[in-house]
DNA sequence: GCAATTTGACCGGC
DNA sequence: GCCGGTCAAATTGC
């Protein structure tokens, strides 16, 4: 079966799964029936998106999907946050989401931003790879009052050329050297929808200036992101009545990083649209070993899910995806739509 | 030579 | 005046 087909074949279950979904919603099934039919669904979009993305045709599952767009908030105040466990070699990342609309000036009040926890293992101790797919340009460090580590100032590489105002602060927590607290404002208008092209892996340094010799924006890197995944990649969204375990299976060979998470709008939208973005991830990696990237299951949180509705958070925690974390200095890029929200 | 990073200076909000 | 964020010249690397 070529990629089309396999593609066609994964939505047209996915939709049929949704309508058994929709019809038994207010029936009487028992919820592991309805969280078996989410399960479906998702494993079967999510399969065509990284056929997409990939351009995997049949045979194996390709790796996350990994369109890294930023979110699309359709809603003020909207707060989405991952959280996981961390562990040691373990990739965590958790996303904060809202409207910077407390405290800052007028001026940065418009502004949408978002924030993205992550926790990377490098083996040199160093930076992991926060790499999101886009393509930034470091241009400010700042010692932050309180804060152990110097906060990092990154825009996007085609600002200047795309008129793309996106901007990311990136800032190790005083707690754990090893988590990454990444602040995303304002959204991608350099083309972020394009969707990625298969990216062979890269060293997990450097990316963002072999990108940045393209003369168009660089589309969020998916296939890096999830390059680092490794076997069993465990995504699981939760929510009051529904969780959702997917699992991916990736290639065993040694993955750069992992940096897309694709969000599923699942239970607000369902039986419209299950999709709803998708996120990113970071991490590139020198290392091979293996990290995790995991749900948490019913560990999800909404934050403000009057706001959120659509956005589902994910966290990772150790299971099923591994990352490899070494980055130079941590590419800002941004991982929202699709991924794992909270 | 070009592009990215570094780092001190500057600016605006509080 | 302090602090966070940004600018821009100098530096570094490819």
């Amino acid at each position: 079966m070529d990629t089309s087909a396999c593609i066609i074949n994964e939505i047209t279950q996915g939709m049929e799964l949704a309508k058994q979904l929709k019809s038994i919603l207010s029936s009487e099934s028992s919820l592991g029936t309805k969280q078996a039919l989410i399960q479906g669904i998702i494993s079967s979009y999510d399969s065509a998106l990284l056929m997409v993305n990939w351009g995997h045709s049949g045979g194996q599952t390709p790796p996350l999907t990994p369109p890294l767009a930023p979110p699309v908030l359709s809603q003020p105040e909207s707060s989405v946050s991952i959280d996981e466990s961390p562990r040691s070699g373990d990739f965590n990342q958790t996303f904060d989401y809202q409207q910077d609309q407390k405290g800052a000036s007028k001026k940065r009040k418009a502004i949408t931003t978002w924030r993205n926890q992550i926790r990377i293992s490098t083996d040199n101790g160093l930076e992991g790879n926060t790499d999101d797919g886009y393509s930034w340009r470091k241009y400010g460090q700042k010692d932050i009052l309180g804060a152990k580590f110097p906060r990092s100032y990154y825009r996007c590489t085609y600002r200047y050329i795309h008129q793309c105002m996106a901007r990311k602060q990136v800032q190790r927590t005083d707690e754990d050297p090893m988590v990454f607290e990444i602040t995303y404002r304002g959204q991608h208008t350099c083309n972020p929808a394009t969707p990625p092209s298969v990216v062979p892996p890269q060293s997990p340094e450097k990316h963002e200036t072999e990108q940045n010799n393209h003369q168009l924006p660089p589309p969020p890197k998916s296939g890096e992101m999830f390059s680092n995944l490794r076997e069993n990649l465990s995504v699981c969204t939760s929510d009051s009545d529904a969780t959702i375990k997917h699992s991916f299976s990736f290639p065993s060979a040694s993955f750069g990083s992992l940096e897309n998470y694709q969000q599923f709008d699942f239970l607000n939208e369902l039986g419209h649209s299950f999709l709803q973005g998708y996120s990113p991830s970071f991490i590139s990696p020198a290392t091979s070993g293996s990290n995790y990237f995991t749900e948490r299951g019913s560990d999800f949180q909404h934050h403000d899910d009057s706001h959120l509705s659509g956005i589902t958070t994910a966290s990772t925690t150790n299971s099923p995806l591994a990352f490899p974390a070494d980055q130079q200095d941590f590419s800002p890029n941004f991982p929202f739509n699709s991924g794992f929200f909270i």
